[in-house]
DNA sequence: AACTACGTAAACATACGTCA
DNA sequence: TGACGTATGTTTACGTAGTT
C-alpha cells in the first residue's frame, strides 16, 4: 500500500460525516482531489477500492464501537474539511449547497469541450459577427461585443437588450440576456446537419422565421 | 458489456446574500 | 456599506459513474 495510505485519515472523516445512502466513492474521491490539488484518475480503481475498503470498516465500526474519542476526532476533521470545501465559510445561500457544482469554472484543462468545437452559423449571424463559423462561446462573445460597441442595452434594465435592425432577423424587436442562448441556437448548426440534410434554411423555414416574433 | 443519468465546458450581466 | 461570491438562463457533445 503506499502512498495513498496518506488519504485514509480524510476518508474516514468524509465518511463519518456522510449520509451512508447517499455517500459515494465518486463523490469521495473528488473531495480528496480537490482538498489534496491531487489528480487521482489513473489510480481510480485503486483509490475506489480503498474507498470502499475504509466504508465498510466504518461500517462495521460504527455498529461495534461507539467510541466518543472517535466520533469527536473525525468531527475536527470533518469541521475543517467542511471549511476548506466551502470556501471561507462564507454563504450558505440555497440549501444543500456542498453537492452542487461550482458556477465558476477554470478555463478549460482538457480543451475537449464542445464548446470549443467551430459550428456554422446562419447568414443573418454571419452578417452580425462577421464570421462565417465560430465556437458557440465565441459567438455569445462576438454577440456582446456588438451589443456593447452599439449601446443595445436597456439603460433602464440592462439584462433587456433592444435589437437593432441586424439583430432583429435574429432576436426579434427585443430579447433578453437569457434568451440569447436559445435564439442563438436556431441560427447554430452543425457541420455534419448542414452537410448531410442540407441548410436548415433548406430544408424548411429560414431559421430567422422559426422565431416566434414575425 | 451495454445502457442510463448526470456533470462539465464556455460566454454573458445582473440581483442578491453574506461577511468584514 | 462596500466587496465578494454565487445563482440565474441557455446550448449540447463528451466523459464518467452507476446500474442492469
Amino acid at each position: 500500500m503506499s502512498d495513498l495510505d496518506g488519504y485514509v485519515p480524510m476518508i474516514d472523516a468524509i465518511l463519518s460525516v456522510s449520509d451512508p445512502d447517499k455517500v459515494s466513492a465518486k463523490r469521495i474521491r473528488k473531495a480528496i482531489q480537490e482538498l489534496f490539488a491531487v489528480n487521482l484518475e489513473g489510480q481510480r480503481k485503486v483509490v475506489n477500492a480503498l474507498i470502499v475498503e475504509r466504508f465498510n470498516q466504518s461500517q462495521e465500526t460504527r455498529s461495534n464501537i461507539s467510541s466518543q474519542d472517535l466520533v469527536e476526532k473525525d468531527a475536527a476533521i470533518a469541521k475543517s474539511i467542511s471549511k476548506k470545501l466551502n470556501g471561507t465559510g462564507k454563504r450558505s445561500k440555497s440549501g444543500s449547497e456542498a453537492s452542487k457544482p461550482k458556477k465558476k469554472r477554470k478555463s478549460s484543462e482538457n480543451g475537449n469541450s464542445l464548446s470549443q468545437n467551430k459550428m456554422l452559423l446562419s447568414p443573418e449571424l454571419q452578417e452580425l459577427v462577421k464570421e462565417p463559423e465560430l465556437a458557440r462561446t465565441q459567438v455569445v462573445k462576438k454577440v456582446w461585443e456588438y451589443i456593447r460597441e452599439n449601446d443595445l442595452q436597456n439603460p433602464a434594465d440592462r439584462r433587456e437588450i433592444i435589437c437593432d435592425d441586424r439583430m432583429k432577423p435574429i432576436f426579434g424587436e427585443k430579447t433578453t440576456m437569457f434568451a440569447l442562448n436559445k435564439s442563438l441556437s436556431k441560427h447554430i448548426y452543425n457541420r455534419g446537419e448542414v452537410i448531410e440534410g442540407k441548410e436548415k434554411s433548406e430544408v424548411s423555414e429560414s431559421p430567422a422565421a422559426s422565431n416566434d416574433i414575425s
